[in-house]
Parts: C-alpha cells; structure tokens; sequence
DNA sequence: CTTAACATACCATCTGGACGGTATACTTTC
DNA sequence: GAAAGTATACCGTCCAGATGGTATGTTAAG
C-alpha cells in the first residue's frame, strides 16, 4: 500500500461511490466524504463537478491502454497480438476493480465529451485489431464479443457462468491464433 | 400516427429528454414539458420518478420481447432461429429510436432491481439460444458479438462503418445457418 | 354527480460551487 | 540566516436554484 497520490485517491473514491450508490448519488458531498476530504479539498483538485468525472475518464482510459499496450508487446508473435490482448486483459484483467464500469457511466451521464478520451482509445485499438494480420471481419468480431460480455457484466444484465466463459474465451483465443 | 396512449407518449417523452439531454435531465419537470402535460397530470400516471423509469424499461423490455419472438416464429428453419432473430432485430430493427438505449441507462441510474425485466428477457433469450440447434459456444459468441456492436452505439464510443457493418452481420448470418 | 384526467401552487430538501480562511512549505530578498 | 512574500493543499460555511413530491384545485365525460 504505497502512497497514492491525494488526486488519485479522490478518483477511486469517486468511483466507489458510483459503484455503490448508483450515479445520482455521485455528489461532491458523497466524494469527498468517501476520499476523507472535505468538499473544499476536493474542488481545490478538481475544480467542478465535470472536472472531476474527466479525470476519472482520462484515468481509467491511461490504465487500459497501457495494460492492453504492455500485453501486446510481450506477446512473440506478431499476428493477432492486438486481438489477443484485448481479448486477455478484458477477459481476465479488467475486473478487478470496475472502474472501466463506473467511470463509462458517469461520462455518459455528464456530457457528451467526457467520452472523449474513450473514444480516442476505441478508434485506436479498432485501427490496431484491423491490421493485425487476420482477416479483418473476423477480428473484428473477436472485439465486438469481448465488449459484448464486457456489456453483460457492465449493465448486470445476465451472469455468464464461470465455464461458458471459460469456453468461450478460449475459442475466441483459437480465432486469434489462425 | 395513430392515437397513442398517453402513458406511452409520456415513456417517449422520458427516452426523448434523456437522448437529447442526458440522465441527470431527466427530471419529473423536463418529461412533463415534452410530453405536453404538467407536472401534475405526469405524477398521476407514474406517482413517482422511479415508476416512470420502471414504466420504460417495462415498455421497452416487451418491444423487444415482441420483435424477436415475431421474426424467430417467421422463420421456416427451426434451426439457430433465434439467433438469427436476435441478430436480425439487433442489426436492423432496434435502432429506429434508441428506447433500449436510454431505457437501460435511466434504469441503471435510479435503482439496481429497475432493470430485472431486462435480466428476465435476457436470460430468457440465452436460454433460447443455447439451445437453438447450433454449437452453444458459437452461438453465444454470436450473440455476444451483436451486443458488442449494441454497446457501441450505446456510448457512442466508436462509429463502425456502414460497409463494415454489413460485413460483419453476414458473417454473423452465415454463422447461424451452419 | 361522480370519477378520471389533468393543472397549479407550494414546500422541504439537496446540490454545485463560490468564498474566506488556515496551516505549512518553499523561495526570494536583504 | 532571518524576514517577507508566495504557492500549495486543504477546511467549513453559505446560498441560489433545481427537484421530487404533496395537496388542492379544475374540467370534461359518462
């Protein structure tokens, strides 16, 4: 437990706070208390209630692509490394804390820009899976698939067991090797 | 352009201001305004913010339940029907006016149980789907895949071209006829 | 005349954020 | 090296406006 920076505390704090309040509930009160500030130390770092939900987008939009960036890059073979990080770190590395989750939905909630830096990011992987090597259409598919049970776990609609998942993971993995 | 209910003109309402201003303008005030009602008339039908939510989601959970219970029945080949429904609804008939999107958004921001008709239909269709005749694996990544493309247009978060599309729906296709 | 379908007026509460202060650390000046 | 100035990182209070919801009309239909 290093010393985290009061700004990032106060991000994790926010996204806490949506996880376990909903997003009506993501107040500066709510934020502040959760992050062991008061309201006045937080506006002093993020000077609106806007600013704030930015910096959890930009924050979270940093974490993955440097997890998906350092994933690719370690893998051997070079066709499909794209394709198989994306699917890896969704799969596997994604979840351990929501942020991804909570931060999407307050961004969408705030304003239209706030996605943004998602957008940004999006466009690039899309570029990368594109040409990666496999067909393109097919690629393509492997993403929409993994951002279908990101969806799933997102909106809590339905849970996927642990097996089907299992399962399916390890076809998308096939798909990403040929 | 038939005479509508009123209930239903007020859901519509609710979807409009939510597409046009976003979740936190949702408000009792701004639904009533664009439904042409006061705020009065609008508290008689749904007494409360969450009723109206529920009455959304409810709304658009039937839709849904419809289309694709219509388009599997219209299929002559019993086999992977409903993954084809599900496809063929997803791809070309959900997205006339984005009720589900802004339906499922409302739903996630006031409270956690608003969506269980949406968890009820889910399921409901994964089950139908599973079992459907085709490898449950491909079938599931078929249909994880068309939520992808669903979320997408959900946040808005990358704009996959027309051409793209369709190739991607093809594939798809072909995949539920095999 | 009764009931359904609204409208109007009003209230208690909450929220963003502006603001004035405070304590501490760092820098510059003499 | 001491005093003065300045920047950083906070705190606690206050307020205007928005919001959900209630209470009380009013009107039209049957």
């Amino acid at each position: 437990m290093g010393k985290t920076s009061r700004k990032v505390d106060i991000l994790n704090a926010a996204s806490k706070v949506v996880s376990e309040k909903g997003i009506f509930n993501l107040t500066l009160d709510a934020t502040a208390k959760e992050a062991g500030i008061s309201k006045g130390g937080l506006l002093y770092h993020y000077p609106s209630k806007e600013a704030l939900v930015q910096g959890m987008v930009e924050h979270l939009a940093n974490n993955y692509r440097e997890k998906i960036s350092n994933n690719a890059e370690a893998d051997p073979v070079d066709k499909g490394k794209w394709v198989r990080a994306y699917v890896d770190v969704t799969f596997n590395q994604a979840y351990q804390n929501k942020d991804m989750h909570y931060g999407l939905l307050a961004a969408k909630a705030v304003s239209a820009n706030s996605l943004d830096p998602i957008r940004e990011l999006y466009s690039d992987w899309q570029r990368k899976i594109e040409d990666d090597g496999l067909d393109p259409i097919k690629a393509t598919i492997i993403r929409l698939a993994t951002d279908g049970i990101w969806l799933s776990e997102l909106f809590d609609i339905y849970h996927i067991e642990k097996d089907k998942k299992k399962a399916v993971y390890e076809k998308l993995r096939e798909w990403a090797n040929e």
